[in-house]
DNA sequence: CGTGTTTCTTAACTTAAGTGAACGAGTTGT
DNA sequence: ACAACTCGTTCACTTAAGTTAAGAAACACG
């Protein structure tokens, strides 16, 4: 398990034997149960979470409707907005399977940046890269249809069509999950 | 306009007098003319741009249709996808206003990051809180109707509805213009 | 000035998503 | 084994956005 995690870094930074031990000596892996609730709106916390093997989600919960927004699978980082600007969360972490996780708070954060400045050139280069990514995907949301958005998440995330429930994939896409049944059918008339 | 760009630095790190002038020696303040096309689609760059006063948007050209996917406004920063993936731009850049920019390149960057590395810290620090801004945003967008999208920009950033072209908006906010007429509209009935 | 262009609005019609309700299949718990 | 629940689908109906077209208002420019 610690391989993946290290193998991930090193696409950013190269640790000597030394670094990967202080790392490991921070105790960040956790295995966590399906349905567990890593954080909850109006809770404060420093966690960042990184999936080694599994599926979380973020959800809000709005008109008392859960309105899940991102999943988070295997080699996907997440620091919760809540961390950054220090208040209270607006939403919920759930873990959607039985997952392995590194669980890491900013304190701690703070002080390996300040022992180890590469390790600040990483955190630096993973978020610039990130905020980019996200970029990419929230003007693809924008420029695209419900049917676009389901045709083009079925090219580049097929997995998570079979393992996330239909009703929290539907809240993913902006939409019911009767609409996304509609839409399904849909798709599927036109193939044939 | 200097003091624009250090009293926003300052919100992360302190700089000294040497610092100040090693980083207006660079001279990157840039005045830009309304309608200016900063990068094209297609086009390799490692331009950064901080906005001092003024307007710039990104869109992308879709089906021979301008899709606007963001503004940026006086001390707001942007750097292109394309910046960091190192791959031509999928985007335009233009600026809709007479507006005094800074322009950095990422050689530049990677430079003074290397002699000053307060500089590192301050660009995590920027591109952390921008993906959590960026992540709040997405959430919302994707939990909203295009009419509840226009009544949170029209609390959020009501400047941008008197300065920026309806159609631009329109897509902004992923919908046709025609639509946001329509939409507006019916706001206005409701009111009364 | 007026001519042409861009920008915004309005309208009629089409298409797709929201809503509320009902149904069957699969799960959970007792 | 049965009741209660969750989940996905389907249907009929409502509401809003897309589309196409037309016209008014503002602006740019020769």
């Amino acid at each position: 398990m610690q391989d993946l995690l290290f193998g991930f870094i090193s696409k950013y930074i190269s640790l000597t034997e030394d670094e990967k031990k202080a790392i490991l000596s921070l105790d960040i892996f956790r295995s966590v149960k399906k349905g567990t609730t890593l954080l909850k709106e109006g809770q404060k916390s420093k966690d960042s979470f990184f999936v080694l093997k599994g599926c979380i989600r973020t959800y809000y919960v709005l008109d008392s409707e859960e309105k899940t927004t991102a999943f988070y699978t295997e080699m996907e980082a997440l620091t919760p907005p809540c961390v950054i600007s220090k208040t209270p969360s607006e939403y919920y972490i759930s873990c959607i399977e039985d997952s392995i996780l590194t669980v890491s708070n900013s304190d701690m954060e703070l002080e390996i940046n300040s022992k180890f400045p590469k390790f600040e050139t990483m955190c630096r280069m993973l978020s610039e890269e990130l905020l980019a990514k996200q970029q990419i995907d929230f003007d693809e949301f924008k420029t695209s249809s419900p049917e676009q958005r389901y045709l083009n998440l079925l090219q580049k995330r097929p997995d998570l069509i079979q393992r996330v429930p239909q009703h929290q994939l539907a809240s993913y896409l902006g939409i019911k999950p009767q609409s996304l049944s509609r839409l399904r059918a849909r798709i599927l008339e036109k193939k044939s």
